[in-house]
Formats: structure tokens, C-alpha cells, sequence
RNA sequence: GGGAGCUUAGCUCAGCUGGGAGAGCAUCUGCCUUACAAGCAGAGGGUCACAGGUUCGAGCCCUGUAGUUCCCACCA
């Protein structure tokens, strides 16, 4: 499969030929390998009404890095996707594309409504499963899941059925957070808190027995129709005798009692709140402690109800201000004042909810929650960072009932049967019931399970549990979730209960998570402020591997990272680096044949950026194994660019140049080392890596299932790194010193380097020769120059000859600052190595190399003396 | 009200268990050195928010302060 490189790198012309190739040959799928080790992550099932965004590009991502790691490491590395049927998100569209149509739910019913949204869900469903493949995702699409096929739905029912037996799941009229656009319960993670304006209407409420008024204050004054009490603070002073009389709700007229509760703050307002059971959640607390009644003055629509024909079908705002006119026509408005305050909204359409009294069904969530947090506690989950345990102990310590019914139809439906005649109750698993009372059909429950009620089985559920199945066996427990810290709350903890409880493991042993993707000035990307980035269009601009480097690239795990274009353009550039120096690679072997593997004789420079390489791959593993994806990436980009481009290949053109093995030996290590770092790129970059890679001499038919380079002791040459590096530090400071006097390279001058390490220097002149402008280089233990500019590096002090350039006095001076410099240090050095405390307590290892470090100082302190001597 | 994060070069951010501050972009200088101008070689630029403390040694650990962001919370 060898061919040619393209001139100039345009990941559009290759990756979606690459991505097939992968599919075709059906590299993705993991088998079931005993001989293998099991690595497993499940992928966070994005929306089946979803459109890829960044955030999916970041996620998706990380998991892909990971997953491609452990794969060329040799595990059996299942990365299991799939899609949620999200079922208010979806519901609401397929709602208002029939409406579009002026048809309603109730039009078509249930079945029929049931019969679209599969429509829907099969034309637009795999929409974005199809864009993931564009980031290179290498999932294992043989076993894509649904959290409503058939394996989930049997998941799901298991789950409701055992957690009903075992007392875990119960009906109850609750107080539940309801969103009246959506027409369903929510439960309270999907409830977002906003600050919003808002007034404080004060009220008086006159008592019965006619000895005055109470004075209260409210931000909701249209639930007063619902008032059943007001309350003040049992130990109130000031009204420690008015509890227990009556007084009369203005505008309704009836007669409502005072009670004492603990709920009241005395400091706040007048120390009195009227109580609204039916509408707020405090105020049912309150209900339930005192037995008051509850009276729901709304419509799910959130309208006044028939009961207040005045006001009835008004939406709350409208009822709010007829009432506020009413009560200051009664004269029990006092005055409004201007507040702000928190509001409850629906995370899906931000309308504020209203808490409501209603039959719902509720997981209780206290036995639930501790061996969850245990299970975090004593390690067998770990978060990567570990800060956002917090977040989730605060979650599962603080949590109450999980309200799971939704008044929707496009979700898995409660497995409870009703009698209508007699009332009887059955939860199955079967998909009809008959009354064990009466013997008649029974009617199944009208609503759905929360979406997220099937998420929390994921890891397991598509494993095929409750069944024991090879694959729950092997790859179950996963071993990593990658995931957003917006989602802790809503999924994390949730599968993290629902493991322990349903298989008695933890679903996974790390939690991975990674920040939001802001724009470049840092605010949220969002479809109403039109800021959001389309990974798409970037892809098909810059190529997916610029992105994936992009989203890895300078940011640490759990923080969020500002997109910007530059980045991308800088790591596309990165991309066009390693093309051309793989053209470069491949134009120097043009027809001839490359043995695979390192020759025998190595030089200075390949031993040095075998080395190099070897102590990379070290830590690339090494990050990696720790989730420093970012810091593993910019090591191997580092190395690729700095390393490899622009210095080996540099030092490998002089051998280049002519015919022989020499030459033959430099292609050869070229080769090895470029098919090694492709391999170490690859799971980042996989497209770029894999076109690469197909074009120079390799072996085996894909990168991606290619061993992962590895650590060798036989790959560490510490001789020629300490060898190369003398060179270099000389090449570096004969440039430096070029640079500043701005000597164009076409200006050769001779070089004579002064330096004990002769054999070092004359070895690598050649190289100093080429890369530092140097007509030719002598090497010698001492020279005496007159009128040349002299550099000094730790090893050597170089003596440039350029006539015209010669400044004595600039020389002069430059050579007495270099000089203070380096005596600053080494005085430095020199205390601290005089320091009884530092001597005693610092570890060896730092103390040998503060004395390496002064000795060095100390060397150049006598060169730079000795050249200052020579310039008189 | 509680909790968490952040504050490092002009900008965006790295900095792993404490042992001489880094990258990319931007700026400036010189280079078309036959892989790459999407490039090469250099340079400038930082009291690591502030104040204390621990330590032989602090960007890193502790305490406090300020600014900022986010999460949670029933102050009607």
C-alpha cells in the first residue's frame, strides 16, 4: 500500500478514506479475549435530537485517545456507544413538528404518537452518531446501543420491578417541580436556579376575631388563593399570642388559622409567611407538620383553576397583577417593594417551574445513596481531579426522592398496572396484567420513566444485564467515564448507585472529567447567544486531528478551555510540520528499499534521538496512565517538532548528502524513528498518523493496531545524549551570538573550539559546520585568538573570527555581564552547598547536581575570565 | 448563606509527588539554508494576585485578604 504523499497536508483529502478503511476492516471492534486484557469505557449516549457540538468533540475525544492507547497496548479495548432517546427533548420536537402541521398529541393518541417519534427517531437518530465518526471516534459501532431497545427496555423494567419489591420505589402524592410548558414532573436536578427581578408585594391578612392585622410579604401573590395558613416562628416574642386565632385571606375570604412552625426566620421580613402547601415546597413541609389542607389553584398549564371563576384561566403572571389589583382595592396591599431572588426553571426550556402537588412515582434514595458515597470514599471510584468528589458528596448526601415519572409518551412506560375497579396495584415485567382481585384487565400506568432512569443502567444495561452475558463478564466493570462536571448530578451518581445496587460493583473505577468548551471570550457557547462553534465546519476546514489537538491541547482535566481559531491554526500547522518532514523522510529513500529496524552501526545523533525517543514514549506512557492527556500530547509534539524536525533531520542531511551506508543508516533511523512517533501521535491524531504511516516502509496492515512504543534500557544511550548535548549547546551559542550582531548565514566564519572533550568537538564539527554557519571548526585544548568574538558554553569556549564585526568595547561589555550572570549563579550555588541545613536535609540526588551545576559555573567563570584577559 | 475553582509573559493557558519559571499566539531582528514562509534561526517580555507562615529551599504546602467564575441552598 505504498504510495505518495500529497504536497501539501489537506486532512480533507484523506480522512473520511481513512475512516472507511478503519470500518471496512472492522479495526474498531473488540472481541472477547481471554488471552487479552479487557479495557471498556461506555460511551456517554448523546441525544437522538442532538447535533454534535464541541462538547460532544471534546468528550468524544478524550474517550478515543484513551480507547486507542489501550488498544495498541494490547487490551481487548471496547468502547461501547450508543444514544439516548431523551425523551422530553425529543417528545417537545416531534410536539411541535406536529404542530406545525396543526395536528395535537391528543389527535393522534398514544400509539400513533408513539408510531412518528420512531419515524423520527430512525431519520434523524442516527444523525449524530454519524457525526462522531467525522472526530475519527473508534467506537465499536457493531455494538451500538439504545437506551429504548430491547436489551435497555428489559434492563429498565428488572430494575423498576426489584427496586418496587424491595420497598425502593413508591407511589406518593408529593410536592414535584413541574414545568408547565413541558407538561411533566422534573425532578430536581433538572432544575435550574436563576437570579431574577421580581417585587415583594406586603399584604395584610386581618384576623377573625377583628384585633388587627398581620403583616406578611410575598414574591408570589397569586398562590393566595391556595393559602390554607400563615406562620410565624414558635419562638417569636412578638407573636406568641396570636397563634392559634384565624384570619380572613383577603380576595377569598376564608378563614385560615395562625400556626407556630421552626420553617419562619424571625430576622427575615415581619417574621410571618403565609403558607401555600399546594404551590411551594416549603409551604407543603409546613402542610404536612400541621395538618393543613391542600387546595391546587392551577392547571398544569400553570392557569388559574374553575375553582376561582374570577380569575380562572388567567396564566399566573395574568392572575398576579388582577390580584394585586384586587387586594389594594380591598385594601390589604401595603406597599411593593423591588426584590430579587432565585426562581426555579426547567434545564430543558427555561420556563420557571412550578412546584406542584401530584401522584408521582419516587425513588427513595437514602439506602441507595450510601454505598455510593462509600464507594467513592474508600476508593474503588476515583475522580481524576479529585476536587469533584466534592461535588458529588454533596449531591448524594443532601439528595432526596427521585421523582421518576414524566407525563410524556416517548420513554419506557411504568411497569404499574391499575385496576380500575377495585384499585388493585401490580408492578411486572410482563406488558399486561389481569387484577389477582377481580380478574379483570388491568391499565398500565400512563407515564414514562425519567430519560435519565435508563442512563444510570448504561454500563451495564448494554452488557446485556440482567442476563449474565460473556460481555458483563469480561468488560464489566468499565474502566473509565468521561464526562462533563455539569453531569455529576444528573448521571454520574446515578449510575454509580444503580451499579452497586444492581451488580454489586462500582460501573466504573475512574471518573474522568473534563470542562465546558467557552468561546474565545470565554462565555458558554449557546444556541441563544449564537456564539456556538460547529466542530463540523472546523473539521472539514482544518481536519479533525487540528481539532482533537486542539481540545487536548494546554488545559487540564476539569477545567473549561476558551476555543479559539488560533489554536486551531497553530495545531493544523503542527499537522502541515509532520507531513512535510515525512515527505522529507520519503524523498530521501525514493525507490530504494529500507530495511526495517536500526542498523548496527549507530551514530552520535541517532543514538541521541533514539534516546530522546525512548524517554518520551516513557512519559508519554506515563501521562497517560495518569490522564495527563494535555501533557502527554505536547510531549510528543515537542518531540516531533523540536526534537526530531528540527534537529535530527538536520543532523541526518549531512549524511544524507552522499551515497553509501552512512546514508543508507540515516534513512534507516529516519524511518524508525518517524514509524515510532507516528505510533506515539496516533491516538491523538489518528488520520494524519495513519496516512503517514501507510506511506513509509512499515509493517502490518494499520497504525492502529500497531504496539505502542515502549521504554527500553537498550534504547537509552546516555553517553551520546550527554555527547549531542555539548554540541548543540555549542551550536545554539555560536547562533546566538550570530544572531545578535546579525551575521547573515551566507557569511561563513571559522570556528575554534577550545574544550577538553577534543573527541566530542571534532566529531561534531561537522554538524556545527552545518547548522551554525561555520566555514570549518577547529578543535583544540587552548587557542589564542586575537580579535574574534568568543562564546562560552559549560564544555568549550568558541572563538569566532569575523573582522569587521569586532567591537571591543560591546565585546567587552557583553562578556562582564555574561560573566556577573554566571557568578550570580554559581555564588548561588555555592551558599547552598555552604548551607549545614541544605547539606543535611536536601536529598543526594539534589545535592549532586547543585555540585555538578557549581563545577560547571565554575568552568566558565575561568573561560569567560580568560577570554576577557585575551581581549586585553 | 455554604462549597469549589481560578488569579503565572501583551493574549490563551501548561507547570506531574516542593529542588533554578514554560508553550502557542502576538511583538521585534535576521533568513526563500533544495521537507515545510502553515517555515527556519534568534531576541525581548514574568516580585508566579496580595500579606503572613511552614521549610535548607515555595508558582506548588498552610492561614488570611482581594478580585473573578461556577455549583449548591427553603430565607417567604
Amino acid at each position: 500500500m505504498s504510495k505518495q504523499l500529497a504536497k501539501a497536508y489537506d486532512a480533507s483529502q484523506f480522512e473520511s478514506r481513512i475512516y472507511d478503511f478503519w470500518l471496512e476492516n472492522n479495526y474498531f471492534h473488540a472481541e472477547i479475549d481471554k488471552s487479552k486484557k479487557p479495557y471498556s469505557i461506555v460511551m456517554p449516549p448523546p441525544n437522538i435530537t442532538g447535533q454534535l457540538h464541541m462538547g460532544h468533540a471534546l468528550d468524544n475525544t478524550l474517550q478515543d485517545i484513551l480507547i486507542r492507547f489501550k488498544r495498541m497496548q494490547g487490551y481487548s479495548a471496547l468502547w461501547l456507544p450508543g444514544t439516548d432517546h431523551a425523551s422530553i427533548a425529543t417528545e417537545a420536537k416531534i410536539v411541535e413538528a406536529m404542530r406545525k402541521e396543526g395536528i395535537t398529541k391528543e389527535d393522534i393518541g398514544r400509539d400513533g404518537f408513539l408510531e412518528r417519534a420512531w419515524a423520527w427517531k430512525k431519520e434523524y437518530g442516527g444523525r449524530i452518531v454519524k457525526q462522531l465518526r467525522k472526530m475519527g471516534s473508534s467506537a465499536d459501532w457493531e455494538r451500538e446501543r439504545f437506551t429504548m431497545d430491547e436489551g435497555c427496555n428489559k434492563a429498565v423494567k428488572e430494575v423498576f420491578v426489584r427496586l418496587y419489591e424491595k420497598g425502593l420505589i413508591y407511589r406518593g402524592e408529593r410536592i414535584i417541580n413541574w414545568c408547565p410548558k413541558c407538561l411533566t414532573s422534573i425532578s430536581d436536578a433538572e432544575v435550574t436556579y436563576e437570579e431574577q427581578a421580581g417585587h415583594f408585594w406586603h399584604l395584610r391578612y386581618a384576623f377573625s376575631d377583628g384585633s388587627g392585622y398581620l403583616n406578611l410579604a410575598t414574591t408570589r401573590p397569586e398562590t393566595l388563593l391556595g393559602d390554607t395558613a400563615v406562620a410565624v416562628n414558635p419562638n417569636d416574642e412578638r407573636y406568641k399570642d396570636v397563634v392559634g386565632k384565624t384570619v380572613i385571606l383577603p380576595i377569598v375570604h376564608r378563614e385560615i388559622p395562625v400556626v407556630a412552625d421552626d420553617y419562619v426566620e424571625m430576622d427575615f421580613g415581619t417574621g410571618v409567611v403565609k403558607i401555600t402547601p399546594a404551590h411551594d415546597p416549603n409551604d407543603f413541609e409546613v402542610g404536612l407538620r400541621h395538618n393543613l389542607p391542600v387546595i391546587n389553584v392551577m392547571t398544569d398549564d400553570a392557569r388559574i383553576n374553575g375553582d376561582y371563576p374570577k380569575y380562572a384561566g388567567m396564566d399566573r403572571y395574568e392572575a398576579r397583577e388582577a390580584i394585586v389589583r384586587d387586594l389594594e382595592a380591598e385594601g390589604a396591599l401595603v406597599k411593593i417593594e423591588d426584590y430579587s431572588h432565585n426562581v426555579g426553571t426547567c434545564y430543558r426550556c427555561s420556563t420557571t417551574v412550578e412546584p406542584r402537588v401530584s401522584k408521582q412515582w419516587f425513588v427513595k434514595m437514602k439506602p441507595l445513596a450510601g454505598p455510593a458515597i462509600d464507594a467513592v470514599k474508600n476508593g474503588e471510584t476515583d475522580f481524576i481531579p479529585p476536587h469533584f468528589e466534592k461535588t458529588y458528596f454533596h449531591w448524594l448526601e443532601n439528595i432526596r426522592d427521585w421523582c421518576i415519572s414524566r407525563q410524556l409518551w416517548w420513554g419506557h412506560q411504568i411497569p404499574a398496572f391499575y385496576c380500575d375497579d377495585c384499585g388493585e396495584l401490580v408492578v411486572t415485567k410482563e406488558n399486561s396484567a389481569v387484577c389477582p382481585k377481580c380478574g379483570k384487565a388491568m391499565r398500565q400506568d400512563p407515564d414514562t420513566l425519567d430519560t435519565w432512569f435508563s442512563s444510570a443502567l448504561w454500563p451495564f444495561s448494554t452488557m446485556g444485564w440482567p442476563d449474565k452475558t460473556p460481555e458483563l463478564e469480561y468488560f464489566y466493570p468499565t474502566n473509565v467515564l468521561v464526562t462533563g462536571y455539569d453531569i455529576i448530578p444528573f448521571w454520574v451518581m446515578r449510575m454509580m448507585f444503580s451499579g452497586i445496587e444492581h451488580t454489586g460493583e462500582v460501573p466504573f473505577s475512574k471518573v474522568l472529567i473534563h470542562g465546558l468548551i467557552r468561546d474565545s471570550q470565554g462565555r458558554k457557547m449557546s444556541k441563544s447567544l449564537g456564539n456556538g462553534i460547529d466542530p463540523l465546519e472546523v473539521i472539514e476546514k482544518y481536519g479533525a486531528d487540528a481539532l482533537r489537538l486542539t481540545l487536548v491541547t494546554g488545559n487540564a482535566p476539569g477545567s473549561d478551555m476558551r476555543y479559539s481559531e488560533e489554536k486551531i491554526t497553530a495545531n493544523r500547522n503542527f499537522a502541515n510540520k509532520l507531513w512535510n518532514a515525512s515527505r522529507f523522510v520519503l524523498m530521501n529513500i525514493g525507490d530504494r528499499e529500507v530495511k526495517p529496524g536500526l542498523p548496527e552501526t549507530l551514530e552520535t545523533e541517532d543514538k541521541w534521538i533514539i534516546s530522546v525517543l525512548n524517554t518520551t514514549a516513557k512519559e508519554v506512557t506515563e501521562n497517560l496512565d495518569k490522564y495527563e492527556l494535555g501533557i502527554a500530547v505536547s510531549k510528543i509534539y515537542d518531540f516531533i517538532w523540536d526534537y526530531y524536525c528540527d534537529w535530527y533531520i538536520e543532523l541526518a542531511k549531512a549524511r544524507l548528502q552522499s551515497e553509501g551506508e552512512s546514508a543508507d543508516n540515516a534513512r534507516r533511523v529516519l524511518v524508525w524513528v518517524l514509524d515510532k512517533a507516528l505510533k506515539l501521535l496516533h491516538p491523538f491524531m489518528p488520520f494524519i498518523t495513519e496516512e503517514i504511516w501507510q506511506t513509509i516502509p512499515h509493517e502490518g496492515e494499520t497504525i492502529m493496531l500497531q504496539k505502542f512504543p515502549e521504554y527500553k534500557a537498550e534504547y537509552a544511550f546516555d553517553a551520546a545524549v550527554a555527547e549531542m548535548t555539548k554540541i548543540m549547546d555549542a551550536i545554539k551559542a555560536i547562533r546566538n551570538r550570530r544572531a545578535e550582531m546579525n551575521v547573515p548565514p551566507s557569511r561563513k566564519a571559522k570556528v575554534y573550539a577550545e574544550t577538553q572533550f577534543t573527541d566530542v568537538f571534532a566529531s561534531g564539527s561537522k554538524f556545527i559546520v552545518k547548522l551554525a554557519s561555520a566555514s570549518e571548526v577547529e578543535v583544540g585544548t587552548s587557542f589564542s585568538i586575537e580579535g574574534a568574538v568568543t562564546v562560552v558554553t559549560a564544555d568549550a569556549k568558541l572563538y569566532i573570527p569575523i573582522d569587521e564585526l569586532i567591537d571591543k568595547e560591546a565585546e567587552f561589555k557583553r562578556l562582564n555581564k555574561e560573566l556577573e550572570n554566571v557568578k550570580k549563579m554559581l555564588a548561588q550555588d555555592e551558599a547552598k552547598l555552604s548551607n549545614p541545613g541544605f547539606m543535611s536535609k536536601a536529598p543526594e540526588k539534589v545535592v549532586e547536581k547543585i555540585k555538578a551545576q557549581r563545577d560547571r559555573e565554575r568552568e566558565k567563570v575561568a573561560m569567560i575570565e580568560a577570554a576577557l584577559a585575551e581581549l586585553g
